[in-house]
DNA sequence: GTCTATAAGCAGATAGAC
DNA sequence: GTCTATCTGCTTATAGAC
């Protein structure tokens, strides 16, 4: 469906506030970011944001709402997927390795929001997505449940693990600062060590879950 | 050495200060924290905040290192004793699941200023704390090695170990908001989830070590 | 749709009395 | 040390021209 002209660069503008704010809102968290800021990022004028917008938390609500739509459905749809517990664990690990290292804030953003801000999430997971995330722990639970059967050895809990996996993953990103010093990293030495993260995790993870 | 009772009044109302700074810093974070309400909480004049601590961000570094100083030597020191790995594990998972039930906002608030505000980080780590973290993961390396060796497995480096240990325990109370609707938990479950995991997590890790 | 100008309300910070 | 009163500047938000 090819949109008239007119809507076209309203779409465009749109979308260029949009994409500063993300950066922005990201960045600063929503409290610590400037409307002037986000702006002069998108090069239009403050009014023009609440033309769009109506108001800051408006604009906070949109793009929440656009980071979580770029990747959770997606995220739970592999997870739920007939893919081996392996594959599965691989895949996670390198697209969340993909993503955070290009967006080093957007896990402290999630998080800090998240906690402070609970109705953004709950907003976020409508009864159709809330269904996802059961589909998905049920069919993870299987198959660890499954392969627990193979070796047998006693199959852990499927949410459980899922945040230890979850957790393995984001972490690291978004302790970052905190890491530097405690691990005693300088800052060239951190490419390397999340490098290596993404291929250790999953062996780490395999063997515990033997 | 006990103070004179003009100094100790001093301490009663600064400490007050500092404990209300803290509540509200770590549920709001520093930029969505206000005055007003921390000099509330203390029974104080906001022009009281400003004498002792002369600008918001004076008290929010003043209560970050009061945070900070709060556990971070007693981990560092038990992490490096002559413990043995497996009583590591479980005395840190203790540790924190019983400090984060009674602060749940903590760990989001640490996470969050530690990047937005990395030199809060740096200037609490003092060349005499990077030694002690430095000694800690020698330790922690040796000790893992030792076992590799005796269950003749390859050793994991102890930095990814930290790190996987670490997130293992603080993600779960960082992303609690996130978890809720993505695991499917009821409130009063989540309570029942954490204990389940500071008995599930130090058992899994030590899997993942043989 | 996009801009300029400006209103309205706060938040952090200070002056000065007690 | 602690308070009341007040200033200053910034931030979100709106009015209104183009």
């Amino acid at each position: 469906m090819v949109k008239p002209s007119s809507e076209k660069k309203n779409d465009d503008t749109r979308t260029r506030i949009l994409e500063a704010a993300d950066a922005v809102f990201v960045r600063h968290g929503i409290d610590g970011a400037r409307m002037q800021e986000i702006a002069d990022q998108a090069r239009v004028n403050k009014a023009l944001l609440h033309y769009y917008f109506q108001s800051k938390l408006g604009l906070a609500r949109a793009v929440w709402f656009r980071i979580a739509e770029s990747f959770v459905p997606a995220v739970f749809q592999m997870l739920a997927s007939d893919l081996s517990l392996d594959e599965k664990i691989e895949r996670f690990v390198d697209t969340y390795h993909a993503v955070l290292t290009r967006h080093p804030y957007l896990m402290v953003f999630a998080l800090s929001e998240a906690a402070r801000r609970p109705e953004l999430v709950h907003d976020f997971y409508s009864a159709q997505r809330r269904q996802a995330a059961r589909r998905m722990i049920g069919k993870l639970q299987a198959q660890i449940n499954e392969r627990a059967k193979r070796t047998k050895s006693r199959p852990v809990s499927a949410k459980q693990f899922f945040v230890t996996l979850v957790g393995g993953c984001l972490f690291p990103f978004a302790s970052r600062a905190l890491l530097v010093e405690v691990v005693g990293l300088r800052p060239a030495e951190v490419k390397g060590f999340m490098e290596r993260r993404r291929k250790d995790l999953p062996v780490f993870l395999k063997r515990a879950l033997q």
